[in-house]
RNA sequence: GAUCUCUUAGCUCAGCUGGUAGAGCAAUACACUUUUAAUGUAUGGGUCCUGGGUUCGAGCCCCAGAGGGAUCACCA
C-alpha cells in the first residue's frame, strides 16, 4: 500500500536524496568513535579541548553564517556552535550552507568534532570543525521547549501516543527516561541485596501445565508437539519451593507473571513480581529482612528513606509498624472477628454495609472487611499479620492459633506491596488445604486454586521450615518514582492493537459508483450525474469532494450549468 | 463489563446560536557571525477519529462504531 506522506515527511525524504547527490551517505555503516558523553563534558568541562560526541540534533538556532544547535545523547544535551568558515575552511561552503542549514533536521543523528569553549553568554559549547551525518530522521519529532522558568511548552503528553510510541516519549521527555533508569536501579539494588546474602537467582517455567501459586485467571496456550494446554504463569511460588526441597538455602526470581483479568491504572496483563524463599526462617525474620531491603533500595535511588508520592511523604525507614489483622479490623470497625462463625461474620458484614454472597467463606468475608474498611488507612509502610487460614492455603498455621496463619502483607499508601508466609511444609495439611480450595471452587469461588500433585509429592520428600515473600516490583517502582499509573513504569504497557493503513488511496464505494458512470460519458451535466447515481445529498457531496481531491474529476462552469468531466 | 469524558495541522491547543477551518511551536523561503522558548518578514500545510442521519448547509445537533483517559467492579 502506498504510504501517504505529510508535507514535512516529503521534505525530509527529498533532503535524503539531496544528501546522497552531494555524496553523503545518510545511513553510514562505519563505527563512529566518540570520546565524551554530554555529562562527561559538562562535569569535567575544560576550555580548548578537542572532543567528539554523537547524538540527535534537538534544537537549531540559525543566524546566517553561524548557528547554535543542541546534540542529545543518552545522558543529556550539549550545545554546539556551527560557524560557516570554521566548519568549511576552503571555498566550498556546502557542508554549512546546504548540509547543515538545509538538509539536516531536528531529530537527525550527527557526530561532531570540535573544540570546547564558553560563549559570551557563558554557555559551555563545542566549536564544531567536523560534522558527520549518522542517521537521517524521516518523521518530525514533537518539539518540546523549556523556558527560563523551567515551564514546558507543547509537551508531548497524550498518554495514548506516549505509550504506543514509547521511543518518541523517551526521546522527548527526560523524566520518562529517568523513570526507567530508576526502575533498573531498583531491580539492581534488590538483586545485590539478595546476592550479598548468597541467595541464588533462578529461572523457573513461564509455561506451566497447572497455573499454581496464586488465585487468578490464567492465559491458556497450546503446545503443538505435546498436544496439551499450557498456562502462562500466574505465580512461580510452587516452583521456588520445589527448589528449597532440592536443598538450596535461598532462591529468588524476578518473575514476569500473566493474569487474564481487567486492566486499569494499577493492573497490566503482564507484570513483575520478585519472589524469594529462604530455608530455616519464619515470617518474623522475613519482616526484618523485607524492611531492611526496602530501606536500602529507597536510599539507593533517593537521597534518603523518604519518598514524596502525590504530596504524601512515605518513609521507608525500618522498622515498619506491625499490626495483626484482628487488631486492625477491631480498630477500624469495632468488630472482633475472634472465634466468629461464618454466619456471624456474614451478618457483621451486612451491618457495616459490605456486600456478601453465598459463595464467600470465612476467609473471604474477613478479607472483604479488611479490604473495605482498613486497607486504605495504611499510608506509611505497615505489616498486617496473621491472616485467617481459609484465605491462605499455602501458609503455615499460626504457632499459637490454628484458625490463623503466619502470614503478613506489607501495606504502603493504602495498597498491598508485599505478601509473605512461614511456608506450609506439612504435606498432609497442604493436601487438605488444596481440597478445601476445590470445595470453594465448587461453591463458585473462581479464584480458588487447583491441586498440584507434583508439588504435594515434593513436600512429601520434606521441605525445611521456610519463609517466602513476594513483592510487586511494578508497584514498588510506582512508589519510588512518584507515578500513580502502572503504564508509566512499564516500557510497553499493553494496549489495544493500533489499526494501520485503514485508509488507502482506493476509492470508496460511492466514489467508485460516480466515477464508473462518469467514465462512460467522459463528461456529464452535474445534476444529471447526481440523479443517475441516486446518492443522498451528503453521500453525493462527499464522493465528489473525494474524487476532486484525488484529481480524478473536474467541475467546470459554463453558461448552461455545471459540467463534470474525467481528468485524463 | 458499567458510567462519565476526550479525539481538529507534525506537536500543544482554540473554534461563538449550525454559515468558506484558527493560533503558537515545527516546516518552507529570505535576512542576520555568540544565540538559548533566538529574532524579523513572507509562504505552505487539514479525511475536524470512522460510518450513517437531520439540515439549503454539520468540526458543532442526533444515532451507531473505534481508540484513549477517569471513576467503579475484579485483581497484584
Amino acid at each position: 500500500m502506498m504510504q501517504i506522506l505529510t508535507e514535512q515527511e516529503r521534505i525530509r525524504r527529498q533532503s535524503l536524496v539531496e544528501l546522497r547527490n552531494l555524496g553523503i551517505e545518510p545511513y553510514p555503516a562505519a563505527e563512529f568513535k566518540t570520546n565524551r558523553t554530554t555529562t562527561e563534558l559538562k562535569d569535567k568541562f575544560k576550555e580548548g579541548e578537542e572532543v567528539t560526541i554523537a547524538g540527535r540534533l534537538m534544537t537549531r538556532r540559525i543566524m546566517g553564517k553561524a548557528s547554535f544547535g543542541e546534540v542529545m545523547d543518552s545522558k543529556g544535551r550539549f550545545q554546539c556552535y556551527f560557524n560557516r568558515d570554521v566548519l568549511c575552511e576552503g571555498e566550498d561552503k556546502d557542508l554549512y550552507n546546504k548540509v547543515f542549514k538545509k538538509l539536516l533536521d531536528i531529530g537527525d543523528f550527527i557526530g561532531v568534532t570540535g573544540t570546547t569553549f564558553i560563549t559570551q553568554t557563558g554557555e559551555q559549547s563545542i566549536e564544531v570543525k567536523e560534522l558527520t551525518v549518522l542517521s537521517k530522521s524521516l518523521k518530525p519529532l514533537p518539539i518540546v521547549k523549556t523556558d527560563e522558568e523551567g515551564n514546558l511548552h507543547d509537551a508531548f503528553n497524550d498518554p495514548e501516543l506516549r505509550y504506543r510510541m514509547r521511543y518518541v516519549d523517551l526521546v522527548v521527555n527526560e523524566d520518562v527516561r529517568d523513570t526507567f533508569i530508576t526502575r533498573t536501579k531498583v531491580i539492581q539494588s534488590m538483586r545485590s541485596f539478595f546476592n550479598d546474602h548468597n541467595y541464588l537467582e533462578v529461572d523457573t517455567p513461564v509455561l506451566q501445565p497447572i497455573p499454581g501459586g496464586a488465585a487468578a485467571r490464567p492465559f491458556i496456550t497450546h503446545h503443538n508437539a505435546l498436544d496439551i494446554p499450557l498456562y502462562l504463569r500466574i505465580a512461580n511460588e510452587l516452583y521456588l519451593k520445589r527448589l528449597i526441597v532440592g536443598g538450596f538455602d535461598g532462591v529468588y526470581e524476578f518473575s514476569r507473571n500473566f493474569r487474564n483479568e481487567g486492566m486499569d491504572r494499577t493492573h497490566n496483563p503482564e507484570f513483575t513480581v520478585m519472589e524469594i524463599y529462604v530455608a530455616y526462617k519464619d515470617y518474623n525474620w522475613m519482616m526484618d529482612f523485607t524492611e531492611r531491603m526496602l530501606e536500602k533500595v529507597c536510599r539507593d535511588v533517593h537521597e534518603g528513606s523518604v519518598v514524596d508520592f502525590g504530596g504524601k511523604q512515605i518513609d521507608f525507614k525500618a522498622p515498619f509498624q506491625r499490626v495483626t489483622m484482628t487488631d486492625s479490623i477491631k480498630e477500624h470497625t469495632g468488630i472482633d472477628i475472634t472465634g466468629k462463625s461464618e454466619e456471624e461474620l456474614r451478618a457483621a458484614c451486612k451491618e457495616i454495609g459490605i456486600e456478601v454472597d453465598e459463595s464467600m467463606g470465612k476467609g473471604k468475608l474477613i478479607d472483604e472487611i479488611f479490604g473495605e474498611k482498613c486497607e486504605h488507612h495504611y499510608i506509611q509502610p505497615t505489616f498486617i499479620t496473621d491472616y485467617p487460614t481459609e484465605m491462605s492455603p499455602l501458609c503455615k498455621r499460626h504457632r499459637d492459633n490454628p484458625d490463623l496463619t503466619e502470614r503478613f502483607e506489607l501495606m504502603v499508601n493504602g495498597n498491598e506491596l508485599a505478601n509473605a508466609y512461614s511456608e506450609l511444609n506439612d504435606p498432609i495439611d497442604q493436601r487438605e488445604r488444596f481440597e478445601e480450595q476445590v470445595r470453594l471452587m465448587e461453591r463458585g469461588d473462581d479464584e480458588a486454586m487447583f491441586i498440584d500433585q507434583d508439588f504435594l509429592r515434593a513436600l512429601e520428600y520434606g521441605m525445611p521450615p521456610t519463609s517466602g515473600m513476594g513483592i510487586g516490583v511494578d508497584r514498588l517502582i510506582m512508589l519510588l518514582t512518584g507515578n500513580e499509573s502502572i503504564q508509566e513504569v512499564l516500557l510497553f504497557p499493553q494496549m489495544k492493537p493500533e489499526v494501520f493503513g485503514k485508509q488507502g488511496p482506493e476509492l470508496t464505494e460511492n466514489e467508485q459508483l460516480v466515477f464508473d458512470i462518469l467514465s462512460k460519458a467522459k463528461s456529464m451535466d452535474l445534476n444529471a450525474l447526481k440523479e443517475k447515481t441516486g446518492l443522498s445529498n451528503k453521500q453525493w457531496d462527499k464522493s465528489m469532494k473525494g474524487l476532486g481531491k484525488q484529481g480524478l474529476t473536474k467541475v467546470t462552469k459554463t453558461d448552461e450549468g455545471l459540467t463534470v468531466s474525467v481528468v485524463e
